[in-house]
DNA sequence: CATATTTGTATCGTGAACGATATAAAATAA
DNA sequence: TTATTTTATATCGTTCACGATACAAATATG
């Protein structure tokens, strides 16, 4: 007989993995519309919250590898999102900001949150309950992401 | 002033991928060891609770698209985890099945799980919550895997 | 001041995810 | 039976993730 901690209904990674894919899945449509990948909107996000940040800056936010991120808002500026210039204190720095087109986008994108959000609401995660799932969530990441 | 449901720390999303990408991080050493990756080590799950099953059956039970799973079984069949041969009863199946090397690597990643459970482990994620935060995440995945 | 180390970013290679599309076998209809 | 549709899987192209590595600018050390 299997061991109970080998049944995939018994992993929390896999609920994350595939909860997670299938929120990235309903963003989908609705950025894809205007050009954007889900781990594109959330370097949208963070610029939003700031502008003109260094690359390694966005990169600790998202909780990603600068080898990750790089290609990723290469692509970004070849759309005309934002642009890279090399920082003038720290050359080794290179900054990024948004573009026009890339401010605009936040108006453009005003309903998403609210769409996938009425998407993902069901009888077990609802405004009462979110705050205990988003508390646990958090509990893991900050448990994983900090040196032990 | 941005708006408040486009805050980083708001998106239950970021959380999700985050906590996701996090523990299959944490699983990364323990799985790299036997030439395995994550998504690898959950098609293992799936057939040792079922040996021999149709490539369409393992995409299903891992919410994921034949697309993606054909080369990841073919990559396991290279490794000599896994067979695939064609069907008897219906020829267009693939029917993928353990082989010894296979079947023996349940008994080489034993304590996997065990490991995992202890790094993600905290305060707000425990035995007594994690019912909970299970619910949620199946809340989330019925909603957004079924048709409405 | 010269050298060594650290830091910030980028490049490369591999393995997913996934939309779009192709192909063959099976099932159904005409 | 022939034609059509459906089903099961595979191929292709693009975009992440991420380990390993490279490289230049900045900082620390001698």
């Amino acid at each position: 007989m299997i061991k109970e901690e080998f049944l995939l209904d018994n992993q929390l990674c896999f609920r994350l993995y595939t909860a997670s894919r299938l929120i990235s899945q309903a963003y989908h449509p609705l950025l894809s519309e205007h050009g954007l990948t889900y781990p594109q909107y959330l370097v949208l996000l963070v610029l939003w919250e700031k502008d003109a940040q260094p690359v390694n800056d966005i990169a600790k936010r998202l909780f990603l590898e600068t080898n990750t991120v790089t290609p990723l808002l290469q692509r970004m500026e070849k759309e005309g999102v934002l642009t890279r210039k090399k920082g003038e204190k720290d050359a080794r720095q290179m900054i990024v900001s948004l573009t026009a087109k890339g401010k605009e986008l936040q108006k453009k994108l005003a309903d998403v949150p609210f769409t996938v959000g009425k998407a993902v609401a069901c009888d077990s995660v609802n405004p009462e309950t979110a705050p205990d799932l988003f508390r646990m969530l958090d509990g893991i990441i900050e448990k994983l992401s900090n040196p032990q």
